[in-house]
DNA sequence: TTCTTATCGGGAATGGTTGTCAATCCCGAT
DNA sequence: ATCGGGATTGACAACCATTCCCGATAAGAA
């Protein structure tokens, strides 16, 4: 067998890639690209917006963060603790997220797309609701 | 008291909104408003962009269509046969769609939420996986 | 250090969706 | 039948999140 032909694609560690993880490592709530790359323009360790879109689309790949898509379509991005398999019960107001986990939801994904013939099945599956707080 | 001082806010039957309603109806998956748009059209029965949209909003709105977000965050609409609620199965070749209810998942979403302290409760949940004709 | 090239950044381009507002049309009242 | 006012329409501009572009920069191997 020949060596493989393509190296290794490096992933190289930057700055900007760490700077966007420090500002998801002390949020708490889902954010915004765009608030993501306010807050570090607020930090005063501003990293280009495109950086920002790039970073966040990396992860997401790699799946060191979980996205969420909002009503209006925005896409928000959050690092989540748990590195299993989960969903998410979001407050409307505030973005509290909880981190929750249905085995029978995942099960019944399963079944109801064997049951019709689909495979190459995937799920979304999000709650949403108004937490204590913000209820005053 | 008094007599109510704002008449019932007539919804009129116009051309364009019906116009939508039929290709909605000769629709067998979840369609873009654009997609509709052009649809419309085709047969000759064209509707301006913006009342394509307008029409969706306020039917989305009376639960007379059903709304679903794609992973680029483009909404697409489809009429659906049941009246009450329920969920979907959806291909993402063709975009056929299958109506399937989770009676367990309603309650699961309920009792986290209630858990964890929070109120007025909603949640989404969609399947998507290939169909067998899809797959041929 | 030097070289290769992944990565960055800022500005332009994209594309779905919403806002604007004068013209038009429904429909109940006359 | 016709009138009048308010809902509705539609062409176009504006909006805004996201992506594209490409010359400049810097990580990492040699
Ligand atoms: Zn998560
Ligand atoms: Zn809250
Ligand atoms: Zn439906
Ligand atoms: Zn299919």
């Amino acid at each position: 067998m020949a060596p493989d032909p393509t190296p290794p694609a490096a992933r190289r560690s930057t700055r900007q890639r760490a700077a966007v993880l420090t500002v998801l490592d002390s949020e708490e709530a889902f954010r915004s690209a765009q608030e993501i790359h306010l807050e570090l323009v607020r930090r005063g360790d501003a990293v280009g917006l495109s950086t920002v879109y790039r970073s966040l689309a990396s992860m997401s790949a790699s799946a060191e963060v979980d996205t969420l898509l909002r009503d209006d379509g925005e896409t928000l991005y959050r690092r989540c603790r748990g590195v299993t398999h989960h969903h998410h019960l979001v407050c409307r107001g505030c973005g509290a997220t909880v981190e929750v986990d249905g085995p029978t939801v995942e099960r019944w994904a399963e079944r109801v797309a064997a049951d019709h013939g689909y495979d190459e099945v995937t799920h979304t599956l999000e709650v949403f609701g108004r937490c204590s707080a913000c209820r005053g």
